[in-house]
DNA sequence: TAGATTGTTAATCGATTAACAATC
DNA sequence: TAGATTGTTAATCGATTAACAATC
């Protein structure tokens, strides 16, 4: 299939969490304004959306829930799931360990890495954690393709160099520091003073107004 | 100043830290393509955002580093600055006001909430954790205005109309639960399954490329 | 049938990039 | 001067929204 675009994929991943709950309440069918109205945003982007993925629903009783939860994973996983590691486990680590734990079954959280030989010997919900030297051997040998990045802003630059070394295909970057990562290298993520200080202007300029 | 594209304020927000940086090592000048090569992006989307926020630089210098960190600053921060409360204190709670602590100085966190009584007793890197119920109290005190959440899923949709309620201007909200606010309430903020679902789908469509 | 809904094209809006005049 | 740089307009690209035919 043609590349989707990027906003389109976000939001399948929105739908997808919406659809589960509704097939989790026995809701066999759904409109797309309910679908729409479940996230807020309007029903034609709905139905453009999945017209992309080539889907069609039925005049009648809008689309099919199962079938669309379905196709959905068709398109963001893979049949046999990616596995994900994280890198650098203070608290933020932990809480993305924990808050993923068994979310999904087609990504994994199978390695953490830590720099502290303290931390090193321990399991983090259910995920051990490895020396930082080792980051290239264990997500070679896991064959690990997504990292999470939660090191100190100071590191960041060089494990993140480290991991593409490694084979690593995609990054979220959770850091402060921009990554400088090759062309086909995916790289997401958002710093949180970033998102605190967009807060901050539009809640100034608005109180202006 | 007329309202500034949501994109150009993101990367206001780069460039000052960038420049905080530069001014650490005693740089006084910086030119467009330097200060783009440290954040990555193009020296003409510099220059043009810093033409929109109303800046020159000269010629031969580029521009002034401390100039330009103070208009970044009359831009986003206020005077007298704006007050943060985290609500919800697991670890992605805790990792935030950790990892906040002194960074901004118009941009504080003074408060915590928590439904668990045991938590409520404590302070947390410095800000103290009062209870859920207390919430409203708070903010109007404390004259709190965005505020950053980190509760479960299940009740991120009614403790957001409480936050509102109590008249938080911006909510950066960091569960899976779409929130409904109102049109003059800033959202902000991205949920991680999302974040990491987006980079499964371009991972896996590189490799099949 | 009338009303509600889907699927899709065309129009609009917003953001990035190309091009280039001006200047030191 | 020649070369490097800024500031800015116009063109392009990408995403959203409006409009509407088709259908049950």
């Amino acid at each position: 299939m043609k590349i989707l675009p990027d906003k389109t994929v976000e939001r399948l991943s929105q739908y997808r969490r919406a659809l589960l709950i509704c097939r989790a309440e026995n809701k066999t069918h759904i409109f797309s304004h309910e679908l729409a109205g479940l996230i807020h945003i309007t029903p034609v982007q709905v139905r453009r959306d999945i017209m992309l993925i080539g889907y069609t629903g039925t005049l009648r009783k809008g689309y099919d829930v199962h079938e669309l939860i379905s196709l959905i994973g068709r398109i963001i996983d893979t049949e046999e799931g990616l596995r994900v590691c994280v890198v650098g486990i203070g608290d933020l680590g932990r809480a993305i360990i924990r808050y993923f734990k068994g979310k999904r079954t087609k990504l994994v959280i199978t390695a953490a890495f830590d720099a502290n030989p303290e931390k090193v010997k321990c399991v983090y919900s259910g995920v051990p954690c490895y020396p930082i030297d080792q980051l290239e051997t264990v997500i070679k040998e896991q064959g690990i393709s997504i990292a999470i990045l939660t090191v100190p802003g100071e590191v960041a630059a060089t494990v993140g160099q480290t991991l593409e070394k490694a084979g690593i295909k995609g990054i979220i970057n959770y850091t402060p520091t921009p990554l400088n990562v090759s062309e086909n290298t995916y790289l997401g993520g958002y710093d949180m003073i970033t998102s605190l200080e967009k807060a901050a202007y539009f809640v100034k300029s608005n109180r202006e107004m």
